[in-house]
DNA sequence: CGCCTTTGACCCGCGC
DNA sequence: GCGCGGGTCAAAGGCG
């Protein structure tokens, strides 16, 4: 975001050419600097630091502008028609303090000499010869400020085609170092998905949980649902395990879900339901990537991060080398939204949701639900493809945001489980966040919350309405990861191979577009042009 | 009184 | 097997 964005950000100061308030205090300084500044702030307050690329027509504009004749420090003087000018000078000056009707009633006595009379007449032609004269070098002088008007416009352009193409470059490191990732990742995955089929073979009753499919934010809020929550996980996490620790884990589970009131029992019989029946995926690579953790960084000096949901802290645990401790919170809307939260420093805050909601949200919860379930679903579609990695969505994602935001999300699978982090610390200071509370931060939730989302970079955001900007990446994310899901399961593999191409091809478009976010949207629907159009209006239902 | 936070203890997985 | 660390539980206390 810094790059994509600084790039394509001008100070229009350098463009003001014809402002006469720059002029003004601008005689002592010849200073040439770069016309093309790509500081956004201080240029413009500071007049000393102004660019005076076009120094020369402020000489010519204020030699222009000096009607009194006054030279200026630079004004060149020509040879021989200098004298009779300042012979002129020197009898206007002379004559100064004589009125106006005393020399005209001189001339009228000197009518009767032609001397005279052509001396008046030529020292009339020689003021305008010295009139065409200047004004031929006023002209010379526009040319050359055209001149450099030109010169600096073209370096903006240089420097804006190299800005892009920095960040073409870095778009496709990043998709090369994504593409590694993923290969190791596969091999991986390739590893456990051995095991697994062993661990299913040696074991009659397998329990496989469509872990993936809860993350996917299609399901309807009537529909039977499979409850994905840290139970759930934690249970399913250790399926490859002794039957005695599933006892123990069922045990556990069924105490807190007795207490949290969750129908616990039915969800293990759907999920059993649902793994009896054929999916597209492979069920073992299922089983593997079981847990997926969407992480948003933000810069915060509130606790917590306010996405309209109601969280409870449930423990508190100070994590090894972190002096700042981690407090774990749940969804209290419902069962199932296991929260966990670290400081990893004071002024940055990381909120780890991990499961998916399977309750209806707020409609301000409904913004950062969205972009994590999506991002949560992204990572872990994407990791399902095994098959392919250059065509592996989790590529598509970050070559989808990182583009315009390097450091914006990124995907990390070192973790005990996949982790997209999305990273916000560019957001200003909150300007009220006095407030700590989780619950009071769902009631007012809209004000930080859209302070979190809009950091500095995005300042030509302006025209998404607040609360916008994690939807809008959210609705981005999840269309691709429909994208990527159907890629998987049905897409063409050279309609997957063109999007290399498609997404280097959008980078100008996006860096240029005004607004950010509708770039993205656009260029991810163009991606996925044709093969899902609903999917973006059932995002925000399915929470 | 109910809800929430705090905090020590416990459980479990993992590495050595 | 043991220790460590992460995650969770549950009693106690605070607060509105």
């Amino acid at each position: 975001m810094d790059i994509g964005w600084s790039g394509l950000t001008l100070d229009s100061s350098s463009l003001d050419l014809v402002n006469p308030k720059r002029f003004k205090s601008n005689n002592t300084h010849r200073r040439f600097s770069t016309p093309l500044t790509m500081s956004t702030t201080g240029d413009d307050v500071d007049d000393n630091k102004t660019n005076i690329s076009n120094a020369a027509s402020v000489r010519d504009r204020q030699d222009n502008d000096l009607s009194s004749g006054v030279a200026g420090e630079n004004d060149r003087a020509v040879p021989g028609e200098v004298d009779f000018f300042s012979d002129e000078k020197s009898r206007v000056c002379r004559d100064n303090v004589e009125d106006a009707g005393f020399r005209v009633k001189k001339e009228v006595q000197d009518d009767r000499t032609d001397v005279n009379t052509g001396l008046n007449l030529r020292i009339r032609s020689d003021q305008s010869v010295t009139d065409d004269e200047e004004s031929y070098e006023m002209e010379n002088k526009r040319a050359k400020n055209e001149s450099i008007k030109l010169q600096d416009e073209l370096k903006k352009v240089t420097i804006e085609n190299q800005k892009l193409r920095e960040l073409l470059t870095q778009a496709s490191n990043s998709y090369t170092s994504l593409q590694i990732h993923i290969v190791s990742l596969m091999q991986q995955q390739q590893k456990q998905q051995n095991k697994a089929i062993e661990a299913t073979e040696n074991h009659d009753e397998t329990i496989v949980p469509r872990q993936f499919l809860d993350l996917v934010p299609s399901r309807a809020p009537g529909e039977a649902e499979v409850v994905s929550n840290s139970s759930t996980e934690d249970r399913t996490r250790s399926g490859g395990s002794s039957a005695a620790e599933r006892r123990n884990n069922e045990v556990r589970d069924g105490k807190r879900l007795g207490r949290e009131e969750s129908p616990e029992t039915e969800s293990n019989k759907l999920q059993k339901v649902n793994n009896s029946s054929p999916t597209t995926f492979d069920q073992p690579a299922e089983a593997i990537m079981r847990k997926a953790r969407v992480s948003v960084r933000a810069s915060s000096e509130a606790p917590m991060i306010r996405d309209g949901c109601q969280w409870r802290k449930y423990g508190q645990k100070m994590a090894k080398g972190n002096p700042f401790p981690r407090a774990y919170y749940r969804c209290t809307m419902a069962t199932g939204c296991p929260v966990q939260r670290s400081a990893e420093d004071i002024s940055i805050l990381i909120t780890t949701y991990e499961g998916n909601h399977n309750h209806p949200l707020p409609p301000a919860a409904v913004a950062m639900a969205s972009t994590t379930t999506a991002a949560a679903n992204m990572l872990l579609s994407g990791s399902m493809s095994s098959h392919d990695g250059m065509m592996n969505p989790t590529n598509l994602l970050a070559r989808a945001v990182l583009p315009c935001s390097t450091n914006m999300a990124t995907i990390s699978a070192s973790a005990p489980f996949p982790t997209v982090t999305l990273d916000l610390t560019h957001s200003p200071p909150p300007p009220n966040g006095s407030n700590s509370s989780p619950s009071t931060a769902a009631a007012n939730n809209n004000h930080h919350h859209n302070s979190l989302m809009y950091p500095p970079q995005q300042q030509q955001m302006t025209n998404i309405p607040p609360g916008m900007l994690p939807h809008v990446i959210g609705q981005a994310l999840y269309n691709q990861s429909k994208f990527s899901g159907l890629q998987f399961s049905g897409g063409s593999p050279s309609a997957a191979l063109s999007q290399p191409h498609a997404v280097a091809n959008s980078i100008p478009a996006l860096t240029t577009h005004p607004n950010f976010t509708a770039a993205l949207a656009a260029v991810i629907t163009s991606m996925i042009n044709g093969s899902n159009h609903h999917d973006g209006e059932r995002n925000n239902k399915n929470h």
